[in-house]
DNA sequence: CGATGGCTTGAGATGTTTCAACCCACGTGG
DNA sequence: CCACGTGGGTTGAAACATCTCAAGCCATCG
């Protein structure tokens, strides 16, 4: 699928998961009062759509980010099969279990973080998760925009803006628009790890 | 159990989930830096340690916040039981994506809302989860500090606080420490709507 | 009855948002 | 091939919301 196009949107029916195969998507809810948020950001291999398994429909909209391909997993199927293999059924269960940790973590950023350590952590995530997949340099090229980091991270673009450029000044990254190189990570890790009392 | 006590900590073996049979508790993270953060309230019927499959740890405190009883869930047991019951299997799953999908709720709260409109969306939360067990009124007993509100909300003890004051010159509630009459329920919906552009 | 933990309220400090202007890179069409 | 339009990004100054600090109040419990 093309860049921009959605996987899904909330309300449509729940049918299957989604394993991303190559490409990059976020996931955005939007509540009562029209406003938006980005969720998540999913990279190949990760899995997308169990936010629909409660209702029956999709409850947030997936999109692509850059042009993507998708496994689709029948989640009938899916039931089915892992009732047969009790190490496919753990496995699901483990998923959705980091999902919701995953979740925790944010709660935790958005809760009580500074804009920089939102930034600091976001940017370690990502970096971590890229070398899981090896690559395991220390520079990437963002898939998104400003603004749709801050509305991952609560705050506004300028905001992410700002840090950027803060984090630039001191030297703990080289950015140029979207290409991020971390020049001192152990700094970086520093900004998340300092609590303000 | 007793009031304040820990149903189970961070680190601890994930052997069991639990479902409050009676009573109160409230889950908490502790991140990195020190920092805590109130992810959740749970109420009678609600489950309890879904954080911990993931890791085989429990990754976050469960502390009651009254005296309470839970009903103790052998996890490998459920999912034995659940590979012979596809009914059982799929509530599994529509619970956890239920719990995700809250977290998405959150997230959109911490992310953008103002202190008064996450006060008022969390008691309009707490006030429709006491009705679906029966209780109809519209006044209730918080049973947790405003500490605990504000760190669930992402704010400071005393923001709670003067929301609480302003509701209540507004005519919206009638607060009396910890209990709470919702006198206009149509007002403090319309609190959770209005969003500044 | 005094101590304690929880709650309220005020005033000033702080961090983020808002608004506005400007810049830059990229792609398109003349 | 260049000019221009557009979407995304940067930066500054002022407005705003929440936090911080500090003082005081109120209920509960030993």
């Amino acid at each position: 699928m093309r860049r921009l196009e959605p996987l899904y949107r909330s309300g449509d029916p729940f049918l299957s998961l989604y394993a991303v195969r190559a490409g990059f998507f976020k996931t955005c809810v939007t509540g009562e009062s029209g406003r938006g948020q980005v969720t998540g950001f999913q990279m190949a291999g990760e899995l997308l759509g169990f936010d629909g398994i409660g209702t029956e429909q999709h409850t947030c909209d997936a999109i692509a980010l850059e042009d993507s391909q998708v496994c689709v997993i029948g989640f009938d199927h899916l039931e089915a099969l892992s009732r047969t293999c009790a190490e496919l059924q753990h496995q699901i269960h483990k998923i959705m279990s980091r999902e919701i940790v995953r979740e925790h973590g944010v709660m935790l950023l958005l809760g009580g973080m500074r804009a920089e350590e939102r930034l600091a952590t976001f940017l370690l995530n990502l970096l971590h998760r890229l070398r899981l997949r090896g690559f395991s340099s220390s520079s990437m090229l963002l898939r998104m925009t400003r603004e749709e980091i801050g509305s991952y991270l609560g705050l506004k673009l300028e905001t992410i803006s700002r840090a950027f450029s803060k984090f630039q000044e001191d030297g703990l990254l080289e950015v140029k628009q979207r290409s991020v190189r971390v020049v001192d990570e152990a700094a970086l890790r520093r900004v998340t790890h300092e609590a303000p009392p």
